[in-house]
RNA sequence: GGUUCCGUAGCUCAGUUGGAUAGAGCAACAGCCUUCUAAGCUGUGGGUCGAGCGUUCGAACCGCUCCGGAAUCACCA
């Protein structure tokens, strides 16, 4: 039974009745917790069909509802909202379906296709802090279009070519001795991501010969023989020298390695992995069509752009001058050739906001082109950079936070906590470890995933994470608080969901109830709106809201049995529903903490 | 300059798509463990929702103008 139809049903037969077929949209909300009352219905738009007060129109609509519809048990009016009051059994009835079903907050499969793209790292350095915001989001989203019945392709595209990968390579070459990741015990991403930096250092150091030398510095940093020694190596590659296509192969495969333990250890993962050098050539076909359909032309020089100051852009460059593609050529080849292959009924990026224009010029050009349908299913999941207190990331100046070392620390940090506490004496070394792991990583995700992704966000390592308040240990807490209830009455053979009497529900188990009965509209609105802080807010609701009534009421020592097990019900399902929340969210919840 | 986005408590952030007296957490202060896990609970203080005008029964939310900030506007990806 539809709860929102049910009352919908509701209040129009109402209006109907009192005043003909009045056609307003209607307007139910929850009742604000400040109120009595449990849903609320905004009376204002309806005053012109009852032509009296607001406060008449209410009162009018609320005694015929709880003349005609019986679980409607009162109602009170306060200027024109009418709060309507569902009876205790009606909630009782609501909370037995919801502990039935099983694959409660989970929706009828929709038959549609999405591919989201995430990650999307390049190969010449380990993974930072930008992108864990990144991969938590793509994975978060992709778990909750799922809650919502859709086949979901996680999809990543490694940019494993281009200059800055012949910038690591060059300075291997140079520097390196033969270094390997075995010889070094350095983490293969970190290790290429070491001659990245080995790279700039020469070519800064070059560059200030040069400019000492009387050049100026835009000359000097096209003149510095290391640079043009890695430009030298990308023609090479293009043209599969085997040298340079071997070392490629090789330090790639070291950077893949490292990459694989990162993402193992944020518990995030892809169905299909793409390479940039398999498919950058796509495109120029695009190009070819759109210079066929008079979309794009063509300059003296021979390269392909596009005008669009019409539409209040410039004009964009399609295809260089010597045939080679551009960024936006790969992008539009691979978009077709995604959407060809796997029928996709929404392809959505995620992407930092610096490609805002990107994007926008993306959808444009695919409809110019005559793939408006396309271009209208692609959605661009823009979210802002992580700030640091300094100010923003960057690579060359040392101030980022690393992927590793930061889930590295959050672990550690969470793994001195419980010592602290002395939470997790009685266990295993093994069971503490993996404890410590998920409350750690509980604690970066839920930081990062409760805000809206379109905004830039600070992170400050002191002070940014926290275990307690609004925070993913918060929730997992309850979880293990829970799950310690539950095993307890197990262990003193307590058979309490045979029991199905119905017992009266207190308000605060009515609220809990409800909330519980909120979990799948939540996971609606989260899908709608790509939005994994929707679920977050909601898991942080059911825990803080569980924790008060834990706090007021005994559950396993409440006297009565049957109210006992009802409570001991309660409780299970909200367990339940923190755990498939949270996993929306990637975040696991432990038994114990 | 063009385009897009952001501005809510000292700090970090919510705000259910236009509803009631704008909410959490952190930080500060004051309480609650012989009782199912105190990573918890309760209370106090803290606001010109950047500013102004407009739309309407009603605006943090919609529109316009301005102020402040970010990103971007490459033959890089």
């Amino acid at each position: 039974m539809n709860l929102d139809q049910l009352l919908s049903d509701a209040v129009k037969s109402a209006i109907n009745a009192l005043y003909g077929g009045a056609e307003a949209p209607l307007q139910i909300q929850k009742t604000r917790k400040e109120f009595e009352g449990d849903y609320t219905l905004v009376v204002f738009p309806l005053l012109k069909a009852s032509r009296k007060s607001p406060e008449a129109t209410a009162s009018e609509i609320g005694e015929y509802l709880v003349a005609h519809t019986p679980q409607i048990s009162g109602f009170n009016v306060i200027k024109g909202f009418l709060n309507l009051s569902l009876d205790s059994a009606f909630w009782a009835e609501r909370f037995a379906e919801i502990a039935a079903d099983e694959r409660f907050g989970q929706a009828a499969p929709t038959g549609r296709t999405i591919m989201i793209e995430y990650s999307s790292p390049n190969t010449n350095k380990p993974l930072h802090l930008g992108h864990i915001r990144n991969n938590l989001l793509g994975y978060s989203v992709a778990r909750i279009l799922q809650a919502n019945g859709h086949n979901v392709i996680k999809a990543n595209l490694v940019n494993d070519r281009g200059i800055h990968i012949c910038k690591s390579m060059l300075a291997w070459k140079l520097y390196g001795g033969g270094e390997t990741p075995a010889s070094s015990g350095m983490k293969g991403d970190h290790l290429v991501g070491k001659y990245y930096v080995e790279f700039d250092k020469h070519y800064k150091e070059q560059i200030r010969e040069l400019t000492a030398s009387g050049q100026s510095e835009e000359e000097a940093k096209k003149n510095a023989p290391i640079m043009r020694e890695a430009q030298e190596m990308l023609r090479r590659w293009e043209a599969k020298d085997p040298e340079v296509y071997g070392l490629w192969e090789t330090m790639n495969g070291w950077v893949y390695e490292g990459f694989d333990v990162t993402y193992k250890a944020l518990g995030v993962d892809f169905d299909k992995v793409y390479y940039e050098s398999q498919t950058y050539l796509l495109g120029k076909s695009l190009v070819e069509e759109g210079l066929q359909k008079g979309v794009f032309f063509r300059k003296e020089d021979g390269s392909v752009w596009i005008d669009l100051e019409a539409d209040g852009l410039d004009q964009k460059l399609l295809l260089r001058g010597d045939g080679t593609s551009v960024y936006m050529t790969q992008d539009l080849g691979t978009a077709f050739r995604r959407f060809e292959e796997n029928r996709l009924d929404e392809m959505i990026y995620v992407v930092g906001n610096e490609q805002n224009y990107h994007f926008q010029v993306l959808k444009l050009i695919l409809k110019k082109l005559g793939y408006a349908d396309w271009s209208d299913h692609i959605f661009h999941l823009s979210y802002g950079m992580v700030e640091l207190p300094e100010g923003k990331m960057k690579s060359r100046e040392g101030t980022v936070v690393d992927a590793d070392d930061l889930i590295a620390a959050m672990i550690a940090t969470a793994r001195e906590m419980s010592d602290e506490l002395g939470k997790l004496d009685g266990c295993s070394e093994q069971e503490a470890a993996d404890v410590a792991a998920m409350v750690g990583l509980g604690a970066l995700k839920y930081f990062i995933l409760k805000v809206d992704p379109r905004k830039t966000m600070l992170f400050d390592p002191r002070e940014s994470i926290d275990f307690n308040g609004n925070t993913g240990p918060f929730i997992q807490y309850t979880h293990a608080r829970i799950r310690s209830i539950l095993r307890k009455a197990e262990e003193a053979g307590i058979d309490f969901r045979s029991g199905a009497e119905s017992v009266a529900l207190l308000p605060e188990e009515i609220a809990l109830v409800k909330t519980l009965a909120d979990y799948p509209a939540t996971v609606r609105a989260a899908g709608e709106n790509f939005a994994p802080s929707i679920v977050g807010a909601y898991a942080y609701e059911l825990a803080k809201s569980f924790n008060g009534y834990y706090h007021d009421h005994s559950i396993l020592r409440e006297e009565n049995v049957a109210v006992r097990d009802m409570r001991i019900r309660l409780a299970e399902q909200v367990a339940r529903t923190i755990r498939s929340a949270m996993a929306l969210l990637g975040i696991e919840v432990p038994e114990r903490m």
